[in-house]
DNA sequence: GCAAAAGTGTTGGTTGTACACCCATGG
DNA sequence: CCATGGGTGTACAACCAACACTTTTGC
């Protein structure tokens, strides 16, 4: 983040990052902003800012993330806080770090204020950051791996609709494997999280796929009465 | 924790208040301090404190930890952020929370500074805390019921050797279930993480039971090479 | 009819669950 | 000799991995 334009009314001593995951044919990605002002102008980051004294700490991240990209109303949860003592070069501070899961395709960025660009990296093929960057951005990635398995956020990088095919290769390119189609569908069949939309796809040139939708509310319920998702 | 007693060195808009799980008996404790100074004085709170310049937010918990109550040297994690704009009624201070796993019965509690009292209560039957740290207790107890089930972070509550059977009381206490003797026993076995120390319990009025040690070496390894700890 | 993806079935080995049982020791 | 916990065995059901197969559709 650029350092605070003018010091009306932020917490000095804490920012925010956002490390930021989308989905879009096949690909992992991350969403990162060029910096127009300040002494990073003209490199990459990760979207990020400076909370005031009226919000909670979450109500900033999705400020942030609005002004800065466009983007509202998605998953974004608490990674960490990073607090080394000279991780950012001006003064003393600390960032907490989030990490949220878009739909890459309902949303078209636009660039806020003080971020010249917005861009979408493919996750393995992500140019160096600003400060300690890199090293959230890895943290991340890490947990969205392991979190990926125990809990169902992945729905939340596709599309409302979406094919099973789309569901595998989402989980596929998370978790860095090949895995087989009939047992990938017969374990999500089982978990009964899955409504089937009655619809097909539309403009494929191939027998066209039914669409389902991930239900939250169904999650909850049979979460209550002690099921686990896993895998 | 209290109002900075002189604004000397610290970061004045952050805190850092943990989470302490201990384990005794086959029952799931939580330790409280009792604040001697300041406008808490008299209550029960989570050990916490400020964080100065020059220290890592990690270090922090740590010398806070060891200087309230004596503990170091032991499983401390990051929670997350608590950031409500009216959390602290003095000014806005967004405080971290930390969780940590430790053996009861290794240390002997020493109140430290601000501290006029250190205790261990179970974590079923906690006083009312100052601030939002009853809140915090709640979310770090969950945080460990879904945690103690994916990584082996349990053993950091128990002795360096134990017994199956603590082990097992262990999980029950956390997860508030019964577990069947035979099935947990052979599932640990299989995952080849406890190391039979060839010793056996002493001064118990039944048969002695075999002790074990946790090896985490042995477990950085197995993770390497694709092992996964489930329950 | 061929390519591409949808979608189903089969099979054998592995795990999990619920029990039942015997063993060692101190009081 | 009994209470307490240590420790083992078994049998059935559920599950998982690997692989083969049939179906639908657009070009």
């Amino acid at each position: 983040m650029p350092s605070p334009a003018s010091t009306e009314n932020i917490i000095e001593a804490l920012s925010i990052d956002c490390v930021i995951f989308g989905f879009k044919d096949g690909r992992l990605d991350i969403l990162l902003v060029k910096h127009a002002e300040g002494i990073s102008a003209g490199k990459w980051a990760l979207p990020g800012g400076w909370i005031t004294y009226g919000e909670s700490v979450d109500d900033a991240a999705k400020r942030l993330l609005k002004s800065l990209t466009g983007i509202s109303d998605i998953y974004l949860e608490q990674l960490k806080a990073f607090g080394e003592p000279n991780r950012f070069p001006e003064k003393r501070v600390v960032t907490l770090a989030f990490y949220a899961l878009v739909n890459e395709e309902s949303y078209s960025l636009i660039p806020g204020f003080t971020a010249s660009d917005a861009q979408w990296f493919n996750v393995h093929d992500v140019p160096d950051l600003i400060y300690d960057h890199n090293q959230i951005l890895d943290f991340g990635y890490k947990h969205l791996k392991h979190k990926v398995r125990h809990e169902p956020v992945g729905f939340n990088l596709l599309p409302a609709k979406f094919s099973l095919l789309q569901l595998q290769e989402l989980y596929e390119a998370i978790l860095e494997t090949k895995l087989d189609k009939s047992n990938f569908r017969r374990k999500l069949g089982k978990m009964k999280l899955l409504i089937n939309c009655k619809e097909k796809q539309k403009d494929v040139s191939h027998r066209a796929a039914a669409l389902y939708k991930f239900d939250k509310r169904i999650y909850v319920t049979l979460r209550k009465s002690g099921m686990v998702f896993e895998l």
